[in-house]
DNA sequence: ACCCAGGGGCAAG
DNA sequence: CTTGCCCATGGG
């Protein structure tokens, strides 16, 4: 049943889902099933319009379907990498996902591929978060329900030496140590800080969660792939790359919508890479 | 048998 | 400020 039309405009969900910033959707009919936040929806794309069985508000809200792309666009640098990146994500939104949700699956991120972050969510959600129908889906398990575990609990769900971080962050909330509510009020600068206060979180968690949690989407997480592309097409040439200097070029050359940008990059470096491989194989 | 993955933390230059 | 090393686990 899904019994509610929503106008998209500029948006492609299949493209904005299989980008790496949110794991736990998967494709079911015509569309795909998952959660957000506490409710079970699914939602499929025709056109420029979406529909689905859940709350229209809601799911133009997380798909930031509010978002200006056309103005966003204009924002991006004109340079190569940049309109190959644009040309082949348009249509891409950056989410709006719940703080927790997106923080934890972040701290389980480290130095795992993207289809390994999926299935530890999905691990995590079904052993530990509440089911929202009978079998499932499942919500993320709250910061209380996992400070309550053990980290031989969390390794058994093949987080490895992610466990005793994603453990000591849930227990840091649990406690408010940390509040991510107040964070939402906070300057950028200081809503990272706060957040690198927490276990397995340093300064490219942090960005993605203000990117992807808190509508920074100037935050420019700066991962491998990103490293990756800034070398090749930003600093060619050039031996030595001072981190610092990185982060300075990508907070003033992509703009107000740097993180969009970043985003772009990084889905854009990530399936040429794979095409290329597969395209090795076949020769 | 390798190599790499949406890194962080800590010690040592 | 920087580099080096360790931390587990799965996919290619």
């Amino acid at each position: 049943m899904t019994p509610h039309a929503v106008a998209a405009p500029d948006f492609n969900l299949a493209l904005t889902l299989g980008s790496g910033q949110v794991f736990h959707w998967r494709a079911e009919g015509a569309g795909y099933a998952g959660v957000i936040g506490a409710t079970p929806v699914y939602v499929e794309q025709r056109g420029a319009r979406l529909f689905t069985d859940a709350s229209p508000v809601m799911v133009a809200r997380y798909f930031a379907l509010d978002h200006p792309l056309a103005e966003i666009y204009r924002t991006f640098p004109e340079d190569p990498a940049m309109a190959a990146a644009l040309d082949f994500c348009r249509g891409m939104r950056i989410i709006r996902q719940p703080a927790w949700e997106c923080l934890a699956t972040f701290i389980t991120s480290s130095m795992k591929q993207v289809s390994h972050i999926a299935q530890i969510s999905h691990t995590l959600r079904t052993r530990y978060g509440n089911a929202l129908a009978p079998g499932g889906p499942f919500a993320y398990p709250t910061p209380e329900r996992l400070a309550a575990l053990t980290e031989a609990d969390l390794r058994a769900c093949a987080l490895g030496y992610r466990a005793r971080n994603l453990l000591k962050t849930a227990r840091m909330i649990a406690e408010s140590e940390v509040d991510l509510d107040a964070i939402r009020a906070m300057p950028d600068d200081a809503a990272r800080a706060e957040l690198c206060r927490l276990a397995g979180v340093g300064e490219k968690v942090a960005n993605c969660v203000l990117l992807f949690a808190y509508e920074r989407v100037r935050a420019f997480p700066i991962d491998v792939w990103i490293e990756r592309v800034l070398r090749e097409h930003y600093f060619q040439g050039k031996r030595k790359i001072i981190a610092g200097r990185l982060r300075d070029f990508c907070a003033t050359y992509f703009g107000e919508y740097g993180g969009y940008a970043q985003q772009y990059l990084f889905h854009h470096a990530r399936k040429k890479s794979r095409k290329d491989e597969s395209r090795k194989q076949r020769t």
